[in-house]
DNA sequence: TCAAAAGTGTTCCTGTTACACCCATGA
DNA sequence: TCATGGGTGTAACAGGAACACTTTTGA
């Protein structure tokens, strides 16, 4: 609520859940730590806050520093605050979940760590801290939330054919879904529009290409 | 998600909105302040995290100071960051949600503040900081919450009546729900179970009295 | 016997699921 | 002309919504 005059000596961090979709698989972009004790360990990109920044402004920032990544969308998670979640002290993270299309953003981390790179969500190797639990939530959010919003804009290009939507609906919920269904779901949701343009090239009939009429979050019903 | 050479001026507090149902409307505890620049205002009950204790912990201890309840159903709702929120300084909060049955326990709050009740969700006073938009997140979060979970548990004694439980759903999503169809559903989620009592002493039919098979956060279906 | 809340089934309707074939293109 | 992914409709089914009367009690 407001100052106290006793002196606190807990620090606030920012983490941030980076999920893309790639290769069929959803993946999450990891660092890897120098640091002991965690050193060769894989963490989710995270960093102190500074004063006069919000939560969702230092995790772009690390974002933009740990990873090289901009431009994506960002959520809050959820609050990390067990008394004994980093061994170097007390540390409260807010965790976010950040999501992007699948570009080719080149990918480049700082000196204080040893590699960044893409990791399937099935394919996690050991992680930093309780990551695997803020993970956890991260995925469990995002499997929610892909059923009841519009969210998956922010996992496509602009342009996109209808069955790359379906995909990254299959992707997340980790199941198959049928054709005619899903497009008679995505059509009443009226979230979406064509673009005029088509996707050629295949040795195949071009496939429609639509965009989002609206890339900001809304709530609807898709089962 | 570690240390940092840099010293961080940030305060992390807690605030906790806590809801009952009362005279068949939703309310919430507030307290009154005394301190400008909000004096007069009401505000969610709150204060700074100790060193050592978690974000709950936190705010089941500054429940019981501020306001006197205690042993009540609390989860994390959303963290509130912005830079100039508090006009003493850099606070970050991680607000939370109470629930509790409607009992009668004794309210009472410290000389910081002038006074404690409860509010009516609909007729609210002015509030303080920016707990406006966190008891809106808060309501938010209970009226979906109570659609797909069991979270009715934590509104009610141990003993109810189905028409008390309906009563809670009806207060919550402010709406009339029937009667039939309502008991169908509770009776298809398998969730509670009659406890062999029965309400009795109005001039007309004895309820069954229903209790909880489990006292757990649950997510279920209900529309 | 009256007033008040408790308790109980059926029908209709709407939305979800299951399912198979023709289309357009490049090689 | 063939292989490949793109695109389309209908019938069966299940779950949700609407709806009214009888029961039990205390006064």
């Amino acid at each position: 609520m407001t100052s106290h005059p006793s002196s606190q000596n807990i620090k606030l961090a920012v983490d941030a859940v980076i999920f893309s979709i790639k290769d069929g698989d959803l993946q999450v972009l990891l660092i890897q730590m120098k640091k002991s004790p965690f050193t060769g360990d894989w963490a989710i990109p995270g960093g102190i806050i500074d004063d006069s920044e919000t939560t969702i402004e230092a995790a772009e920032r690390i974002l933009k520093t740990q990873t090289g990544v901009s431009n994506v969308y960002l959520e809050q998670l959820m609050t990390f605050d067990d008394v004994n979640r980093d061994p170097a002290g007390r540390v409260v993270s807010v965790a976010h979940v950040a999501l992007l299309p699948n570009t080719q953003a080149k990918l480049e981390t700082t000196e204080k760590y040893q590699d960044v790179r893409w990791w399937p969500v099935k394919k996690l190797p050991k992680l930093a801290y309780d990551h695997k639990q803020i993970l956890q939530v991260a995925l469990d959010r995002l499997t929610a939330k892909i059923q009841y919003t519009n969210i998956a804009w922010s996992l496509l290009p602009l342009h996109f054919s209808l069955t790359e939507l379906q995909a990254v609906y299959e992707t997340i919920l980790d199941k198959p879904l049928d054709k005619r269904n899903f497009r008679k779901r995505i059509a009443a949701l009226d979230l979406i529009e064509p673009s005029g343009k088509k996707r050629e090239g295949g040795a195949f009939r071009p496939a429609e290409l639509y965009k989002f009429k609206e890339k900001t979050l809304k709530y609807v019903e898709i089962t």
